[in-house]
DNA sequence: TGAACTTTTTGATAAATGTCAAAACGTAAG
DNA sequence: CTTACGTTTTGACATTTATCAAAAAGTTCA
């Protein structure tokens, strides 16, 4: 979800509002926004800089998520459920992050009611996003995966380590090696 | 997403509202409640019976949603968008279904925005287990991935076809067979 | 610069999964 | 009961993807 295409979603006044409860930070690659086995607590926005959601799978570590300018990270495992996250939240850049308080947010929306509906507006299509990334998987060919994400994110192939792309696709690190030389 | 469990998330009043909006219907095995290439606007709730969401793939029918008793099942990549959805929704069983229209939804939370909030929680939820079905394919075999849906929804290998359950799986019919009966 | 470290590629091989065709099985309808 | 039809299994084989090890390329920093 890119917050910069909010514009015709959410009214001005809701992203000026969240915007003033919102914390700067700059922070340097590698950072961890936030760490496994506790409860995630901030949505972060990348305002510059790169971030990545991630844990482990017998001790590989696996990219389930990746968000650039714009795009909002957080533990979903985590933020709505209260529970421990499984997940690893870590720039891979020197970057420049706004966070807000999951609580802070709520708190937001109790005093304001009205903007309900458009947190509910960015959640469906949150939603939807997530239904395609499904399909990707039950349709297409770990080839036809790289394509399509060269097509609908070309930037994150030059910024982001092939290894965490491949992971992020489903392949090893090889076979993502050996689709890019594929004619 | 399984309404029978939403008392502790939603309101009484509001589930009560929701249900005096909705119509009843009672439909054969076979019967599509979405078609393809149409503009989808209801969201349908399985009362009794059996639904899956489905397209096609080289010829190839995949199934994408399976829902069961008290669970809901629309075209999701249609119903927020109004764009033509590329899913069939197909009746798996003689079913009663209640039906609203996502405009009669939609104008219910206007007349009581009190209620936002919920739709909120449960779009909330709904994202988590999107979330939790992509994992399933990042982290998992065919084989767990089987045998995470029998410890799941074990009642739908009893009333699911096999073939259906293969594609849900992102795996072919063959491959579950042999799946299937392994130690 | 060059040593140390990380990332990416390559090769050989193994394992998982897909494809196609046919047989076996199950079930509904005449 | 028996035919017809849809579903599931099986077998032989092909393809895709993973694994492991090593080399090559790129990056960082003293």
């Amino acid at each position: 979800m890119n917050f910069n295409q909010l514009d015709n979603l959410v009214p001005l006044d809701l992203i000026s509002k969240i915007f003033e409860l919102m914390e700067q930070h700059s922070f340097p690659k590698n950072h961890l926004l936030h760490e496994k086995g506790t409860v995630c607590k901030h949505i972060y926005l990348i305002h510059k800089g790169l971030a990545r959601t991630f844990f482990y799978k017998h001790g590989k570590d696996i990219t389930v998520h990746l968000a650039s300018e714009g795009e909002v990270i957080t533990a979903v495992d985590s933020i709505i459920s209260l529970k421990k996250s499984r997940y690893n939240v870590e720039l891979l850049e020197d970057s420049e992050v706004l966070s807000i308080s999951y609580k802070t947010l709520q708190d937001l929306l109790s005093q304001y009611p009205e903007y309900e509906k458009y947190v509910r507006l960015v959640l469906e299509r949150m939603y939807t996003e997530g239904a395609d990334r499904i399909e990707e998987f039950l349709f297409y060919s770990a080839k036809e995966r790289y394509e399509n994400l060269i097509r609908t994110r070309p930037q994150l192939i030059q910024r982001v380590n092939l290894g965490h792309i491949a992971s992020y696709l489903g392949m090893t690190q090889e076979t993502l090696s050996r689709i890019r030389k594929m004619p």
